[in-house]
DNA sequence: TATTGTTATACTCTATAACTATA
DNA sequence: TATAGTTATAGAGTATAACAATA
């Protein structure tokens, strides 16, 4: 748990974090949604899950994570498997196909974001850099509800 | 124009700013979509503005955004008027109680980020605040698609 | 009864194509 | 003809409510 730290404007880290993910992903060639991309990372990360748990994950209905996952086994992204030990849930698990289009789709945005990044003086890449692993703390924070891992 | 700084993982970045966006997002109580809230902002922060350039500002399509200043105007959000000069063209303008919604919205999101970055331990806010320029320099650069204002 | 998941229905937001009005 | 905008139609993605199957 940390302490407050003056000068720090949430309202503009808000603002900023949220025209610059539309940019991106407007400017990124679509071929995931949101959601179904950090469906994918985190099956990819975490492994196999069951379609509550994923739903709780992401943050959306579980309805909605059920037509998600059809329409991922659709394109062959994902697989669904029963589970044998209970016979009413689902595992859902990425397929390799489901890595590549995962990575087909980090790259595009990657390449978005770099010709964007490319173009700021060197002090701001560097704080970036340096904002990178508070970043992600940010959203494992997001994820697990509490701070690290 | 920049150089390119070493140990800036773009990809990595980027997935960052996907979820945490995306939890924000799903963790405010919504009042506006993404390309409300931007749209507001633009309108709030540039003044009025025809509906194709809106849409190009945004990035979506331009019966897109007809429908949704429609929306917006439905709400009381926006003002639409005809161009005296140009009758085919239109021009929309925030109202009084758009900004008071944007102001809502901005504080609702600023919120939910807030608890997010009080877990964070001292150091990762600190180089988030650091990083802030840079952000927003980020986000101008998307937005003009050059350095600067 | 509680849990896991699916189906039914409806709403929001977006796109492309066809159209109207004005220049 | 070209431009500014609207309307028509369609599709993705989401939610809540009702349901089926299993524990």
């Amino acid at each position: 748990m940390g302490t407050a730290v003056a000068g720090l404007d949430h309202a503009a880290i808000a603002s900023a974090l949220d025209r610059l993910v539309l940019w991106a992903r407007r400017g990124t060639p679509v071929r995931l949604s949101s959601t179904s991309a950090t469906t994918l990372d985190t099956l990819d990360q975490d492994g196999p899950s069951r379609i509550t748990l994923l739903a709780h994950r992401e943050g959306v209905s579980q309805p909605a994570m059920t037509m998600l996952v059809t329409r991922l086994a659709d394109q062959g992204l994902v697989d669904r498997v029963h589970d044998p030990a209970d016979r009413r849930a689902a595992l859902v698990s990425i397929t390799a196909e489901g890595r590549r289009r995962l990575a087909e789709h980090r790259r595009a945005r990657t390449t978005t974001l770099q010709a964007l990044v490319a173009q700021l003086p060197a002090d701001h890449q560097a704080a970036l850099a340096s904002a990178l692993d508070a970043l992600n703390a940010l959203t494992e924070t997001a994820l697990t509800g509490r701070e690290g891992h």
